[in-house]
DNA sequence: TTAGGTTTTAAACAATTGTTTAATTGTGTT
DNA sequence: AACACAATTAAACAATTGTTTAAAACCTAA
């Protein structure tokens, strides 16, 4: 299939400022990628804020659908949180740099997610959150806030591929050994993570 | 005390820096943080990449250097992995933009660790890993590569500040809020590690 | 073919960047 | 006081930035 010239400047941009950042890159880099004039970016997009926040939204907006997708799906609570670790494993490994773009740009321009509330809204009304509440009053899951449940699943998840340059520098092993540590290390997030939430569910608390 | 010039460069320096970036700031900015003309500051360091530089290693050496202190002791294994931990949330608590601050300069340029690596073998040197190694054989540390306990413990301590906008808004709760969110993370963390790496010790692997 | 439009380009614009120069101020020594 | 040297500044430099302009190339329909 045939790439018309508008999407070509979103592939190019997404490339560039994911690998860059939004300072870090500039309007003729992102023409070059895209094989053309840099007017021609304007002409397309207005200015190179506009082409950002055009990106930064669609990138958000995959990344958060992938999540409300597993909320509604009608597993077991327990199951949709191990389906959350592995499909975000999965996809961080083919787009580790996602996570630290989207960090960057909320604490560059903390106002760039408010064209998204309304897919953030998509979370909370997915009713995981209600869902969690009940099994903790049932007791079959530790009572904890559940700003604290998210923190411990994406520290877990997104951190591994975020400090990937540093990591292979302290044990100073290189970027195929590390991948492989990653996907070893998926099955010991989905281990530590369940075993902590679900501390009477012994069935996979222990590898 | 009276502060020098090159000290006022260097604190304003690290403010900018770590606030911004080094491709997202620049050098009048600094030197508008010094209180001091811009030739002022290339007078004393050369160029705006030497200073950061500069800044880069020193904020790493503190960084390294107190995780060598831990290991150092003779605190039993365990009591290390807890003190590193809790130490660490004391740390990022009044500096939660240093890991992002580091990890973006390491993607940015991988070669910025390189006269660091003197530092780093101290923590190879320090004997952690050996005696966590032994802690293993012995069946008394959950057999595992050393990789993937660095990114258990650091994942659940450095993650939770890095994202923090990004929790306030799916949240919806302000900075208040989430720094007493932290204060709560830090002993789910100190327990959920703990209790994944050492299962057999039954002491404090439930809240 | 040609007229009217869209798409693409080369060139220019003003603003900002990191860096340097040359002059000014300050400070201490003789 | 006069000199020498360090510290500091204002001004300028060339390069690069995001953006705009005006002309060229392309397309499509009559």
């Amino acid at each position: 299939m045939i790439k018309g010239t508008e999407q070509k400047i979103k592939d190019a941009a997404l490339t560039v400022f994911i690998q860059k950042g939004f300072a870090n890159c500039t309007s003729r880099e992102i023409a070059r990628e895209a094989g053309m004039n840099v007017a021609l970016v304007n002409y397309y997009f207005r200015s190179k804020s506009k082409l950002f926040a055009i990106i930064f939204e669609s990138v958000m907006q995959d990344f958060l659908k992938s999540m409300v997708q597993v909320f509604q799906s009608n597993l077991p609570f327990r199951e949709k949180i191990r389906l959350l670790i592995e499909r975000e494993f999965e996809f961080l490994s083919q787009n580790p740099e996602i996570p630290n773009f989207v960090l960057n740009e909320l604490s560059r321009n903390p106002k760039s997610i408010e064209n998204l509330l309304p897919v953030l809204h998509m979370v909370t009304e997915s009713g995981v959150f209600d869902e969690a509440k009940k099994l903790q009053s049932q007791g079959d899951m530790r009572p904890m806030d559940l700003v604290q449940v998210t923190l411990l699943i994406m520290s877990n998840c997104q951190y591994p591929f975020m400090a990937a340059p540093l990591m292979k520098v302290i044990h100073g092993i290189d970027e195929t050994d590390y991948k492989n540590h990653l996907t070893v290390h998926k099955t010991h997030a989905v281990t530590m993570v369940l075993g902590y939430l679900f501390p009477n569910d012994h069935s996979s608390n222990h590898a």
